[in-house]
RNA sequence: GGCGGCAUAGCCAAGUGGUAAGGCAGAGGUCUGCAAAACCUCCACUCUCCGGUUCAAAUCCGGAUGCCGCCUCCA
């Protein structure tokens, strides 16, 4: 079956081909780097994530190209407030940037293009658009694209240029352009860039935002590809304004697939600095939920839909993600024994679930829900005694096949208990020794100096369960 | 004002014509010295509301209400 996409350019569900089989060129837009990334910005980076874990594991060799966004006006705004200069400055939060993916357990793009370093790429792209005579300069000395040169322009987002363009913006400062709608290529140096400037054929000046995404996509990935996301917001003007830049300048069809992910909101209500309730991956480091949790609930709400991002529901991750944990030490402790037919059927079953769902526009609430089926029913079944090591490893391979789609695992942890030393009654003991005083406790039934044991290893972080084949250690 | 999206239990959320997946939380139970884990049972006769189409609607159509996004570089 084929993989199926939405595509917001024609506003419909279309079976995805791409243009050289098996390959992927995908143009995913990427942070500014003014400021650390918030749950928003990573609500994107995750969705684009999940899209080239489908991809690849639907046998696809995926380009990804992320681009940083280290020239504009926050950028510069902000590193002058800061007193440093631009390439410092956004070289913190690029840092920042890629520490923060590594976190969330986010798959490395093959390219990640700063827009300082396509400076003359931009130009010869602006050059193009002016020979083509969609361009032209501005009172200011700023180059302007003239959207009326472009007769598709508006396709894209749906916008009629007539109706909401022209009468949106009321703004009596705009006379440098023909028009209010037209938007900036090229933009001439002012004071408030201060010392960010390029000297170019084009004059003094630095980029306009949206020249930097068709410059650098189809430097790296063709002058026609694939696909190209990014959030909803992003659609309007930014995205718009590449195409027409694009297929302005070459005359080909830009992208074939367009993707935009939804918002999310916070506990009912639109995140933004001033209600409180904005977060940076940062600060709910600090308040102590962990990465995959927060990865969890940004991962298992489809990505059109907004999702509403609660602490109930990043608390219920961390449970779910134990589950799971659980599910996968109990496969690798199991019987000897022959396969069972009812097993290879779940399996079957959820496995053919979890990915027509994943087929169908990444429908990943669907494809999780038929994963956690086979985690009860697999549970069950080794409850009777109805489940051995062959199906374990049958059920693994799975098991690992999720994780590849969706990045949600745990690590393993094998806690290295034997490097672990107790302190009881003010002694250091060993765990083997600890767990034989607690068997000679249990065995009299001194329940006290039992519990205790079992204190003393809850105070460096493990836990021992009693099972019918003996306690077990592990981490919390 | 223009355009678009969404509304399913306490919370998250799938389901786009055939009689409500899944997760979390909660209640009871099995197992256990106690725990933990796991399992079992219960937890939306109903999908914001009002009409309509249909043998049949959470799903299609119309209307109302509410929320969200875009319409100056915010994912």
């Amino acid at each position: 079956m084929a993989i199926k996409f939405k595509n917001t350019l024609g506003n419909k569900i279309e079976e995805f081909h791409s243009i050289v089989p098996g390959q992927v060129g995908m143009y995913t837009c990427g942070p500014t780097v003014y400021d650390y990334a918030h749950i928003g910005n990573f609500r994107a980076y995750i969705f684009e994530d999940i899209l080239r874990r489908w991809l690849e594991y639907r046998g696809y060799k995926v380009t990804q190209v992320m681009n940083l966004t280290d020239v504009d006006d926050k950028t510069i705004r902000e590193s002058l407030k800061a007193g440093l200069s631009l390439v410092e400055y956004t070289a913190k939060f690029k840092k920042a940037f890629f520490e923060d993916i590594e976190t969330l357990r986010i798959e490395r793009a093959e390219v990640y293009p700063s827009a300082t370093d396509h400076i003359p790429e931009m130009v010869q792209l602006v050059e193009k658009l002016l020979e083509a005579g969609v361009a032209y300069r501005g009172g200011d000395g700023s180059i302007y694209y003239s959207i009326d040169k472009f007769p598709r322009y508006g396709l894209l987002s749906g916008k009629r240029l007539d109706k909401n363009i022209a009468g949106a913006r009321i703004d009596n400062d705009e006379y440098e352009k023909d028009q209010a709608a037209d938007f900036a290529l090229w933009k001439a140096w002012d004071e408030t860039d201060g010392d960010v400037f390029w000297e170019t054929r084009l004059g003094k000046g630095r980029p306009g935002w949206h020249i930097e995404c068709s410059a650098m996509s189809m430097k790296y990935l063709g002058e026609s590809f694939d696909i190209h996301t990014g959030g909803e917001d992003n659609l309007f003007p930014h995205h718009e304004n590449e195409v027409a830049q694009s297929e302005a300048a070459t005359g080909k069809k830009f992208v074939n697939y367009w993707m935009h992910n939804a918002h999310l909101i916070v506990e009912g209500k639109k995140m933004s600095k001033s209600l409180g309730n904005f977060f940076t991956l940062r600060q709910l480091l600090d308040r102590g939920y962990s990465p995959l949790a927060i990865r969890f609930v940004l991962v298992t709400t489809h990505y059109r839909q907004q999702l509403n991002f609660t602490f109930e529901g990043l608390d219920g991750a961390e449970t779910s993600l134990k589950r799971i944990s659980e599910f996968r030490d109990m496969l690798h402790n199991l019987p000897e024994g022959e396969i069972n037919e009812e097993t290879a059927k779940a399996l079957t079953a959820a496995r053919e679930t979890f990915e027509s769902c994943m087929d169908d526009d990444l429908n990943i609430s669907g494809a999780t829900g038929a994963f956690f089926e086979l985690i009860r029913t697999c549970n069950k079944l080794r409850d009777e005694g109805n489940l051995s090591s062959k199906d374990g490893a049958r059920i693994l391979e799975f098991v690992k096949a999720f994780d590849r789609a969706t990045g949600l695992l745990p690590n393993r942890e094998n806690a290295d208990s034997k490097a672990v030393r107790l302190i009881l009654d003010g002694q250091e003991i060993d765990i083997d020794v600890a767990l034989e005083k607690r068997r000679i406790a249990r065995e009299s039934k001194d329940w006290a100096s039992a519990d205790a044991i079992r204190e003393a290893f809850a105070d460096v972080g493990l836990e021992v369960r009693d099972t019918p084949e003996g306690p077990v250690v592990k981490k919390k």
